[in-house]
DNA sequence: ACTTTTGATTTCTGTCCCGATAATCTAACT
DNA sequence: AGTTAGATTATCGGGACAGAAATCAAAAGT
């Protein structure tokens, strides 16, 4: 007479929601619900697609699937975020470098500065961005621009790094 | 005898929460629950202080005031995240637009392609950043390094431009 | 008269409950 | 064997509630 019974396996399965996955209520304030809400329904709205620029037989399509991943701008330059921040260029010491006026630099106070890292430094209370050299004892920030010459570092110089760059930005538009 | 009574104003006034604003109760799937907190609870956690290095009086300090403002660089660069993907470049023919080998491109497909933009385009099955150039009615790809050729596209050739390259990150570390 | 205490009031937060909906299983039926 | 219908269990969103928090105003203290 009874048509299924208690039993282990019937019902409807865990995870068949909208979102895969068991569920917890949160309450969220007014003003965020939208980001919050395209945090969960799209994902991360900012993990795109990156394309593999030695991998161009085929005539690939940007609307192909994506075989070399996606990517998120802040996960790929930013490791510490409690330690990083930006600077806007000055100048065309670095120009060697690749790096240009206006350009954006991402600088990690965490980092220790090495040998031959670019690095954001205060000299005599300016700010600038040069290669560091650490050869033979001395300290000296290296211009990568044959018009500037080389800063050696002494004794009587305030004298502070702040940062290692580790990366370079560039806008076109 | 009665303290208090019945009246407006009284009780506690809205939007004295944690959130300092009326809040909403939302599913949340469990997975997700951490990074939505941190969203919730530390803001934008990748907006970083973004400094001047025009500005270099006075000694300034990674740990003063930010008076430059904070800077998120999904949202600095990526303007339409719909259309918008990375490129990993392969080459040296853009070195003089400061574009390395393994630099990354990021490509929006949504802007039209004028004289003088850097692109990526397919000729003939070939995946390419080049500069485009748009004079006197021909098409040509330039290169920006004396050691290549600029290519001008005819009729024959299987050429699309995927999209133009907004910015260009060079990675030290 | 001024300050402190205390109860009343109102809102916030997290949790529990519940009905409607959805998905699956098993027995009954064709 | 394939379909149908009841049983079972999970999800989803709304309502409700207890405890904490913040404010008001009257009462008590100085």
């Amino acid at each position: 007479m009874v048509r299924g019974g208690k039993r282990s396996g019937a019902g409807r399965p865990r995870g068949t929601g909208k979102f895969g996955e068991s569920t917890v209520r949160i309450r969220v304030p007014e003003g965020k619900l939208s980001v919050v809400q395209a945090l969960l329904e799209s994902g991360d709205q900012y993990a795109l697609p990156l394309f593999d620029g030695r991998i161009s037989a085929g005539f690939p399509s940007p609307t192909d699937d994506y075989s070399e991943g996606k990517l998120d701008l802040n996960h790929h330059l930013i490791h510490r975020p409690a330690t990083t921040f930006f600077v806007r260029v000055s100048g065309d010491s670095m120009i060697g470098a690749g790096i240009h006026q206006d350009d954006l630099l991402v600088v990690d106070r965490s980092l220790s500065p090495k040998h031959q890292d670019v690095v954001i430094a205060v000299v005599d209370s300016e700010l600038t961005v040069k290669r560091l050299s650490r050869k033979s004892g001395s300290v000296a920030l290296m211009p990568e621009n044959p018009v500037y010459a080389p800063l050696e570092i002494t004794a009587d110089m305030a004298f502070e790094i702040w940062g290692v760059v580790t990366s370079v930005i560039h806008q076109f538009r």
